[in-house]
DNA sequence: AAGGTAAACTGGACTATACCAGATGGAATT
DNA sequence: AATTCCATCTGGTATAGTCCAGTTTACCTT
């Protein structure tokens, strides 16, 4: 198998086994990452490139392309090129271990940039959560997330400023949740998690320099304390190919 | 507003809020349906329509259309046209509520379609998970759910038959749940869930009459008995626009 | 060695076709 | 009234271009 001289394995002919041109590119470009040719990060040859190699219109290499996108194989960097995607982050949503601690554990590089916090009147949406009413102050906090220098992860954070006042003054580029427990001694007795796959639109799409419309997955955290007041309302919109979620739950025993 | 003689909303001009496109007509259509112009199960105007209403090309047509999919706004039928999506189910997978039983408590007709069942040797990723060797026999059912006449799940599910010998011959068109629990005294006291969105491809797409690489939701959960034995090991895979992934968490009390 | 600039490259958006196969609906037949 | 059959409609696939705006790279200047 010389590397060198000899064709690049997107010149070499190939037998089909689907009728469909696209899904037949897809599986080959699909083989090549799983046999390691390419591995995490790699850049794919251009369009044009696979376009004239394999012999199909450029229209027809994008729709393989996209497949992959979709099955999470490969991500796009806008005007640059076709990557090979990392193994998605294991994240429960249920543990209070911060991003910054669990992507640690797993042998990656977490980052964490505060886009915004602030004060804000509570919209209509926001304040049906919080029980209060449409236009009372609440925190409002927006984080990037990145994970080995790729954003992966939009959040909105709303926090009811009664339960910690003064918390957008801290450093929030760590563990809000630990800054909530240590500064104020608040924490979650009981977490509600609603998860959607979604598309990525608009600021968010931007943030994540992410295609407007790309896969998404939008995770909605409620925490309550003890008391069963809202503690944190946060919104987290994850690029779908980033992400495993995972919780692991004790049925309660019947009839209690 | 005159409906006869007037032109249609899609022939009607209208001031450019985008300066893509793509991005205008969706956010056009998406109005529409927000407006309730378009009701739930409505079917689009077909893309050549669009196409010189709107006076674009069919394949910028079709991205606006695709973002409106990725959104969950509206759904394809295969050659038939795209419809405007329902409301999503929600669903909480930790509880032991069946399909039947969630889906008709939210006012919508569950259906339940049992593709097959059989007993397989393990294959070897699934061999892992029970604890036993590759090779082992396991039940193996694959079963298909619809709601309101749409196809949106397709599920297999592994069963270790020393748990519940005989399963197979059971009617498996309601909660497996139920069975295992009246008929074998089965019961889960754990359940590992975990969810990704994915693609549908190969025979999932086939059977949920969708395009391969559609979006989806995959939902794997495990679940124990009070023994830590591996009861049930369900891969579902969902239409993305079906569903919501609700779960509800007591916070275990911190240090003990 | 550092910085800046221009050319080349890359994906993004859009147009205009063509042909196909499944879905649909109405007409003709039984 | 039920069935069969066919024309039409619909989205699905594929081709072949064009132009554009960021990214990258290689070269030139300092």
């Amino acid at each position: 198998m010389g590397t060198s001289g000899a064709k690049p394995w997107w010149r070499e002919s190939a037998p089909a086994h689907n009728q469909l041109q696209y899904l037949e590119l897809r599986d080959r470009i699909a083989a090549q990452i799983q046999a390691g040719v390419l591995g995490v990060g790699d850049r794919l040859p251009s369009e044009r490139q696979l376009e004239d190699g394999l012999g199909s219109a450029r229209g027809t290499v994008r729709e393989a392309l996209f497949q992959l996108e979709a099955e999470g194989l490969i991500y796009r960097r806008d005007r640059s090129g076709w990557y090979v995607c990392p193994a998605p982050i294991l994240y429960d949503p249920t543990r209070s271990e911060g991003f910054m601690a669990y992507v640690t554990a797993q042998g990656r590089r977490p980052e964490t940039e505060t886009l915004s916090k602030r004060l804000v009147p509570a919209p209509d949406a926001v304040a049906g959560i919080f029980g209060v009413a449409e236009g009372t102050p609440l925190y409002d906090i927006r984080r990037l997330r990145s994970i080995d220098g790729r954003s992966v992860l939009v959040e909105r954070i709303h926090v009811n400023p009664d339960l910690a006042p003064g918390l957008i003054d801290h450093s929030l580029d760590g563990s809000l949740t630990a800054v909530l427990k240590n500064a104020y001694g608040v924490a979650a007795a009981r977490n509600r998690i609603a998860m959607k796959p979604c598309a990525i639109l608009g600021d968010d799409a931007e943030t994540l320099r992410a295609r407007s419309g790309s896969p998404g997955l939008s995770v909605i955290r409620t925490s309550f304390d003890p008391a069963g007041r809202v503690v944190e309302y946060d919104q987290e919109c994850w690029r779908h190919d980033a992400v495993i979620v995972s919780v692991d739950i004790r049925v309660a025993p019947p009839g209690h």
